[in-house]
Order: C-alpha cells, then structure tokens, then sequence
RNA sequence: UGCCUCGUGGUGUAAUGGUAGCACAACUGACUCUGGAUCAGUUUGUCUAGGUUCGAGUCCUAGCGAGGCAGCCA
C-alpha cells in the first residue's frame, strides 16, 4: 500500500521570519493583508502576492485581510473594487477562503482609550477593508505628529516641494514653513479639511530629516488637498493622505503583524516605521517585509500597459483570455488550483528575475491532466467514409471520460460510415516519422477500427476534400485484431451525429519573451493569438457544463466560455482552449 | 556618480560552515488505442580576486554586474 507523501511545506525567508516571531512569542499568530489599489484589475503577479499572504495565513493560523489601498480618489473606481473582490474570492476559494478577514459592513475603527479600534466580527453582513474607512483615524494621527512638533502644514506649491527635495546625491532644502508654530500648522490643517484651500497649494508633511540620504525621509507629503468624489467616502473628505502614512497606520489599525510588500518599497520602510514610533502606539508594531514581483515571459504585467491594450481594444477586455489579469486567466478556464500551483513552484526572494510562463503552463495541464473529462471533437474538419460500411451502419463505442480517474467513468460514442478527421492527420505526402493517415497507410481510430486509406477526392483547386477508407472490422477494441500494432491512433467524430462549436484557439499574446524589453511592446503582439474555427464534436458535449473543464483527444484543454449565455437563443456552443496539449510531433516537424 | 537591495545550470529556486539538490525548458530512450500522460536517463551552475577555516555557494575584504529610489501615484 502506498503512502502518499504530502506536498512539502513552502518556505522563503519571509515565511523564516513568521516562524521566528512565532517562536519568540511575539505574535500568537500572523495577521497578513493584501492590500490593492482599486485602480485597475488584478493579474498574475496579484496573485502570487495573494497565494503567499493567504498561504502564511493559512500555514501559521492566522488571517488575511483584504484592504483597499484606496487614498487616492482620482484614479480608483468601483468597477475595480468589485472585480478585485471577485478575483480573491476565486482564487482561494475551497483554499483559505476560511483565513480571510472581514469587517462589519460600514464599519471604522472606534476610538477608545485614546486609540483607535475596529473589531473583528463574525462571518456576516461582512466586506473588505478599506483604507478610506480610516480616514477618521488618520486625520487624528496627522494632528497627534503635528501636536508632537514631528509634521507641520507646508504652503510650498508642487513646484517648490519638488525643487527643495534635492536629489539622490545632493541634500534638500527645508521648507519656509518648516518650524512654524503648531498652533498654526493645526489651524492650517483643520482649515485644509473643511476645504478652505484650493488642490495643491497646502499639504502636511512630517519633519524629518532635509539631508537624510534617503528620499522618503526628506520631509515627505502625508496629506494633501484633493477637491474629488471617492467611491468609498463620496464627498466627505478633500483632504487625502499618502500612501506611506495611510499604510502603516491601516496595518496598524487592523492588527497586522507582517505586512509584504513588493521590493520598489524597500526605500520606504524606514518611513513606515517612523510613522509608527512617533506615534507611541503600543507595541508590537507590523513590520515590513519586501520581495520580488513575478515577471512571467511572453506577457505584460504592467497595469499601464494592461490599459493600454484594454482602452486600444488590442484584446477585447480585461477579461480577454489572453491577458495575464486574473479574470481573463479565469475566463480562460485555469483552474484556481493551477494558479495557486505556480505560484508556490515560483517561489519567493529578493531578487529580480524574470519567470518562464513555460512554468505556468505547466502547472496548467498538469491540473488540467488529472481532472479534465476526455472527449472527441475535430478542429479542422476532412470528411472521411468508411466504404466497407452500410450507410445505416450505426453502433454506440466505450469510450474512457479520463485515463486519469477511474471514477470519472465511461460513456458512449456514436461510430457511423462517414466522420470526420482533423486534416493534419492526414497527409499526402507523409514527411518523415508522419505516423499518422497517409494514401494507402493506416491509422486507428480512437475507440474504433483500424481503416486503410484508399483514394483521396480533390475538388478543382487540388484540395483534399474527403478520404475513402476501408475499415479493418475485426480491429475494434475486443475484436480479434483489436491488438495490430499501429503506429497512429487519431481522433474522430461521427458526421451524422456531430453537433457543432466555436472554438476560440488562443496562443501567448505576444511572440517576444520580454515584449516591452524594447520599450514597444505593441510591436511584439502575436498575430495568431486567437483563432476562431468552427469544430465538428462529439454529441455528448451538448451538455457541457461551465464549471468542467475538457480535454478533446490530442487537441488541448476546453472550457465554454462565459459568452455563451450571451447567446442561448440558439444554443451555440462556444469553448475556449485553456492550452494545448504538448506537442512532440510539432517539434519534430519543425526539425524537418 | 548618494542610499538601499540582490548575484547558484538556459530559466526559476534549495542547500542557515560539511556530498551543490529540485522544478521548468532542452535532448535520449522505454511504454502507449491521446506524438498526451507515465517511466528511465543525459546536458548545463555557485560573478571575480583575495582572506578566515580541516572544510566556503554560505563568513570577511575588495572589485565587477543587476535592480530599486528624486509623484501632492500606490
């Protein structure tokens, strides 16, 4: 009897650094977040974040949050909220959907004992987090660091801040207003919050340190005016903080303990926990930790690039199954579980480096190997009949739903005199190693009989329109043949009892492995991305259902496309190819 | 050229002073009623130079290389 070894636990320096702060004792257990800005939709390297912040929650016992980054009202849209909400849930869902966070809805922190609270609650009229639910608090914290003399109001246009900052290797300039009386700065700042002041001509910044060899301690922004509409807050506020002082304080708020961030904020951690430490809060305080985005081949990631090609209607949406966004992989049909695969093979580290999507494929038919249904349809459709056969003939085959999963079962497959072969299986003049049907060659047919080639019909432009086979009947599957060794077995369907599909054929988007390494990504799109052909299937896929996923025999693996209900009027069908199955004799093709 | 971070096969990652391993990719072969899957195997690696040590991918020094940082974006 074999035991099934369980998958080894991941590990990576972040997850060290869980285990140690377990170990010492000082958290009981790790609170993580994921923390997007609703300014766009999620993609592949979204989800490696997610997979590794629900992933520590879900390996230690402890819980993930899902926060929107939202304290910037000109750029983020409910749209966005809604589809990032929808992509987390797919993605760990049956997973760690148990480790996600929630808040009761309408809920902000409450103060009390001079801090700030929000409590958890249970599993009920519950949402995600929002930054904007802070705003509250964070106005009170602005006014906390400017009472202990550590932030002021600073009336230096953008222009000026700019200038004053100096550069990497040159110190700045401390702002006229640097050392003006609290009083004046917290009268400045409640007059900024009743909207007394137009955008831009006021902000507060922490007082730090002109000089610091680091940027984000020169005096950084951590609140400024903003005279728009939030999709969370409406018009309640016009003032908005920043980035570096909304995050920290919102971990904080929320009880983070390990708040993961992509490395581009390696410079700002210092801030982050100056913040905290001028504050006084009580300890422990979240820490910060910082690791390389994923960088997948053959693909952009970039969310200005994503738009671009969205608004050029270069794809069709976000939701284009050819987009690396988490919709258009869903879409797609990749399972959640195949995603969540890669992103654990792909591991985690501080170091810049670029991802082969062979990787991802990978894990893609791996998953979809094991659990796919098994099923005939014909691409490209060469009509073929069986001479040796009535024209009545009709007999119902066994035929295997997946070679993969007994239970999965058997079911029956309709064999008639004409069919339908893929026209790459048959060639004319056979190249090398062609194992497949050629004149006067044989081939078996899946399930069915061997048949010999014996006349090929041309139509006027010399195009192979139909084969004429004879079929050796004894040869199938039991029959007194059935065991001729044949090189070639291909797939079929019977004519009579095909029923058509749009099949959309999609292939990497761009045929660069770093499409904008030139700074032209457009250049580099794939013509042949998609492809549309009209396939000739198996009966039996009328009633393909949207939640499985198909493999059709030597093709690839299919799933109904979500546009399908677009169209029920006349029940087409429409499948997409997640991928391919590999292709050896592609590349020994290639080889001539 | 200031500060921060990082350099392990083609790619991604492991080895926490003790036999450089795994995955993907590539290539052989076996098997096969999917040219799929599966199985067996092969090729390819510690940025450089010193030092410490019985022993260095790992620690130290110097160099070289890569990435990040100068939004009222996140």
């Amino acid at each position: 009897m074999s035991i099934e070894t369980p998958a080894p636990a991941p590990s990576d320096f972040i997850r060290d650094f869980v285990k140690a702060d377990l170990a010492s004792g000082k958290y009981k257990a790790p609170h993580t977040r994921f923390p997007p800005e609703p300014n766009g939709y999620l993609h592949i390297g979204h989800a490696k974040s997610i997979c590794l912040n629900f992933g520590i929650a879900r390996e230690f016992g402890g819980i993930c949050n899902l926060r929107f980054d939202d304290t910037n009202p000109t750029k983020e849209e409910v749209e966005y909220v809604e589809s990032i909400i929808a992509d987390v849930n797919w993605l760990i869902a049956g997973w760690a959907d148990d480790r996600l966070g929630y808040k009761a809805k309408g809920a902000a922190p409450e103060k009390r004992a001079g801090d700030f609270y929000l409590p958890a609650v249970p599993i009920t009229n519950c949402e995600p987090f929002y930054a904007s639910d802070y705003f509250d608090a964070l106005y009170e914290y602005a006014v906390q660091l400017i009472k202990k003399g550590r932030a002021y109001v600073c009336d230096h246009t953008p222009e000026e801040v700019d200038r004053m900052r100096g550069a990497p290797d040159r110190a700045g300039e401390p702002s006229k207003y640097r050392d003006r009386p609290i009083a004046e700065s917290l009268d400045l700042f409640a007059r900024m919050k009743a909207g007394e002041f137009p955008d831009g001509t006021r902000t507060v910044r922490a007082k730090i340190d002109m000089a610091s060899s680091n940027i984000w301690l020169r005096d950084p922004l951590i609140y400024r005016i903003r005279h728009a509409e939030h999709h969370h807050t409406g018009n309640k506020w016009c003032i908005y903080p920043l980035y570096d002082f909304a995050h920290c304080l919102s971990d904080y708020i929320e009880g983070i303990t390990h708040s993961i961030c992509t490395l581009e904020f390696e410079v700002h951690r210092p801030l982050y926990d100056w913040i905290l430490e001028k504050l006084d809060l009580p300890r422990p305080l979240p820490h910060q930790y910082e690791f390389a985005k994923l960088i997948p081949t053959y693909t952009i990631v970039s969310k200005r690039k994503l738009i671009t090609l969205v608004n050029e209607k270069l794809v069709t949406g976000w939701d284009d199954p050819r987009l690396p966004t988490i919709s258009g992989i869903r879409r797609r049909g990749v399972p959640a579980s195949a995603l969540r695969q890669f992103a654990y093979n792909i591991g985690v580290t501080k170091y810049n480096s670029v991802t082969d999507i062979a990787v991802f494929e990978h894990c893609i038919r791996d998953d979809l190997n094991k659990h796919a249904l098994r099923r005939l349809a014909v691409l490209r459709p060469l009509k073929v009949v069986i001479t040796n056969l009535p024209e009545t003939h009709a007999e119902q085959l066994d035929a295997i739903n997946n070679p993969e999963d007994e239970t999965a079962g058997k079911r029956k497959l309709p064999f008639s005199r004409e069919l339908y072969i893929e026209q790459d299986d048959f060639a004319e003049v056979p190249p090398p190693k062609f194992f497949r049907l050629k004149p006067g060659g044989e081939v078996r047919l899946k399930y069915a009989y061997i048949i010999k080639c014996d006349e090929v019909i041309k139509d006027a432009t010399g195009k192979v329109i139909e084969l004429r086979c004879t079929a050796d009947l004894t040869s199938k599957t039991g029959g007194a043949t059935a065991g001729r060794k044949i090189k070639g077995t291909i797939h079929w369907v019977s004519a009579k009892d095909s029923i058509e599909a749009e099949c959309r054929l999609y292939d990497r988007l761009f045929t660069a492995a770093e499409p904008d390494a030139d700074g032209d990504f457009k250049k580099h799109l794939n013509p042949h991305s998609l492809e549309v052909v009209t396939a000739k299937c198996e009966p039996s896929l009328a009633d393909a259902k949207a939640e499985l996923r198909y493999q059709f025999e030597r093709l690839g693996y299919f799933c109904l496309d979500s546009d399908r209900k677009l169209t029920t009027e006349n029940r087409k069908l429409i499948f997409n190819r997640t991928i391919t199955l590999k292709d050896t004799w592609a590349k020994e093709a290639k080889k001539g």
